[in-house]
DNA sequence: CTAGGGTTAG
């Protein structure tokens, strides 16, 4: 609305036709430059800045076309195929790409207008940059490749090879990369890495890979060979693809072929292998680098100062943070809390609530991740007192608490066994409007099921359900968990059942549970079967029988241990060795040296008895009779 | 108007 009335009224004065002699300076001033006003004419064939920018709030409208044609036929002008490429190539002008459309759209309907080859390149920029609109920008090139009137200059290839790489649009890329030889321009290195980087943005790592092969062998053209940038971009296709050897073996081969790796080939690997959670190779590139004297992007120092805070190595994080500082390198709030929420994690409060003052010292202010690590912290260590008080600092300062410091404090209320407090701190989220995620019914229902009150954890757990809310693998782990507790042992069984039926992948840690529930109530068969149901669902429990027997052992079952033992290697699941070992650590944890000595010195497990004329292992089970 | 990498809490 207000675009329309300020272009109005600017028509009426620039076509003469209003008794204004100068637009008044509010209409205009937050939009163009009013010095600009006195030495342009909107009829000069040169596009100004103030006309442009006009033209943008133009396109920019609800209703481009109507408003650019009045505007052009106040004007008495029609777009030239310069101007619109000129107006195109300003993107200060046209901040919506989808303004530039418009524009692109509205000139073409003019009579006998003719985008030139600039134009396409412009809008293909436009739509290229953030955000991406892969789609819209194919039907522009789709256009492009229609005019087969236009030549590609080597200036014009490039940018198009760019954007088309950028936007992963592999078929035109190929389209341009064919029209390029039919315009007699020849591929640089540039359009080389274009293709490159175009081919494996859509997938095709095997292709860049091709491509890489031909840059290598020398016949890709004088002079063209494979820089650090093509190297770094089939580096990146490679972990796209989840080939992690394969680019270690380039990143080792390119030093080889003296072409030496620079801090963008670092960031990649560093990222890949941060995403992948193995920080311990992002630590030891971060020292190559610094070895190798490459320059350390800040981002590097984020990432392997995050890496060893995961890796609860808060002393080390910090020692890298302050290299980093000394070397004007700024921190940021995300690095602050990485460290803040490592020390917390550790129990060391002190240097947590140091780095907290620091950071507030250094200029940066603490915000709900930051405080929300802090209250996760202390309630996981039981220290409800200070994690509420930090909750309650939040709520009078103005950061917004959200579910996520709820269910920190549920969760650390339930494991200290106020029930109350959990519950109340779970309505209280409820009035403030905020919808309970499946981590805050988790919590409250491993409350309930912790505190043996399993009847009010069930109607939380078809609460959630009635609700829609996601149950997890974890929300059934604390269920069947609570009520094996509860030995309500065939609702367990029926739980877990439910949760195969519904697709939830099983955890080792979810068949832990089962198991040691089913083998307390002597079911170990039962929990066998599950769990060679569990390997065509690609579950391996590491240590399932260990747990199993351990369990046992502990609770005083050393009979129903030496069934299962017996159990695990008639099946041959086991060497017999590794489950005689088992069975003597369980013994000797459980307190039961006595057994243990025992078994040290029989052949049970190893041995053989010679029953009848038929030769058979000692079974465990003779442990109890020795 | 031609190339490559980008984070913090349950």
């Amino acid at each position: 609305m207000l675009i329309n009335r300020i272009h109005r009224s600017l028509l009426h004065y620039l076509t003469g036709s209003s008794h204004l002699r100068t637009p008044p300076r509010e209409w205009i001033e937050p939009y163009i430059d009013i010095s600009d006003l006195a030495h342009h004419s909107p009829r000069d064939p040169q596009p100004s800045p103030w006309l442009l920018r006009i033209l943008s709030l133009l396109v920019s409208s609800s209703t481009p076309e109507p408003d650019l044609r009045s505007f052009c036929g106040s004007f008495l002008i029609r777009l030239s195929p310069c101007f619109v490429a000129a107006a195109l190539r300003h993107p200060s002008l046209l901040p919506h790409p989808a303004a530039a459309v418009a524009l692109f759209r509205f000139a073409a309907a003019q009579p006998s207008f003719v985008h030139s080859l600039d134009s396409y390149i412009s809008l293909l920029h436009l739509l290229s940059s953030s955000p991406p609109s892969a789609a819209n920008a194919r039907l522009i090139v789709a256009e492009l490749i229609e005019r087969d009137d236009l030549i590609l200059t080597p200036a014009a290839a490039g940018s198009l090879l760019r954007c088309l790489a950028s936007l992963g649009l592999v078929e035109e890329l190929l389209w341009t990369w064919r029209r390029m030889k039919e315009c007699g321009v020849e591929p640089s290195l540039t359009s080389y890495n274009c293709l490159m980087d175009g081919l494996v943005n859509s997938g095709f790592v095997d292709s860049a890979e091709k491509v890489l092969e031909v840059m290598e062998s020398g016949n890709s053209g004088d002079g063209v060979r494979p820089d650090v940038i093509s190297y770094n971009t089939m580096i990146k296709g490679y972990l796209k693809a989840g080939r992690n050897d394969k680019a270690a073996a380039r990143f080792r081969e390119m030093s080889a072929k003296g072409v030496d790796p620079d801090k963008v080939t670092y960031m990649t690997l560093i990222q890949c292998h941060y995403a992948e959670g193995g920080f311990y190779d992002c630590l030891s590139l971060y020292h190559e680098m610094e070895e190798k004297g490459v320059e350390v992007p800040p981002h590097a120092y984020s990432l392997v100062i995050s890496g060893l805070c995961k890796e609860s190595r808060p002393f080390d994080a910090r020692m890298l943070f302050d290299k980093m500082s000394e070397r004007g390198c700024r921190a940021n709030v995300a690095i602050y809390t990485a460290l803040i929420d490592s020390f917390a994690k550790i129990g060391d409060e002190e240097q947590a609530m140091r780095l907290l003052q620091e950071m507030k010292d250094d200029g940066f202010k603490p915000d709900e991740v930051t405080y929300g690590a802090l209250v996760n912290c202390l309630s996981k260590a039981g220290k409800m007192d200070k994690a509420m008080e930090w909750f309650e600092f939040c709520k009078a300062n103005g950061i917004v608490v959200n579910s996520i410091f709820y269910c920190s404090l549920i969760d650390g209320f339930g494991k200290v066994g106020m029930v109350d407090e959990a519950e109340g701190l779970f309505s209280e989220m409820e009035v403030k409007g905020f919808v309970p995620d499946s981590y805050c019914y988790n919590a409250l229902i491993d409350t309930f099921a912790k505190a043996g009150r399993i009847d009010d954890a069930r109607s939380m757990f078809e609460r959630m359900e009635r609700e829609g809310c996601d149950q997890t693998v974890y929300t059934y782990t604390i269920m069947i968990d609570g009520l094996f507790k509860k030995h309500k042992n065939e609702d367990a069984l029926k739980l877990w059942c439910r949760m195969i039926d519904k697709g939830i992948t099983p955890t080792p840690a979810s068949f832990r549970v089962l198991s040691i529930g089913l083998c307390l109530s002597g079911k170990f068969n039962r929990a066998m079967k599950i769990l060679d149901e569990l390997a065509p669902m690609g579950v391996v429990p590491e240590n399932a029988h260990e747990d199993m027997i351990k369990v046992l052992c502990k609770a005083g079952r050393i009979e129903h241990a030496c069934k299962l033992a017996d159990e695990i290697v008639d099946k041959g699941r086991e060497i017999p060795a590794k489950v005689r070992t088992m069975m003597i650590n369980a013994l000797r944890k459980a307190g039961n040296a006595e057994l243990a000595i025992r078994l040290v010195h029989s052949k049970i497990g190893i041995g053989y008895d010679r029953v009848g004329s038929i030769k058979r292992r000692v079974k465990f089970v003779t442990l109890l009779s020795l």
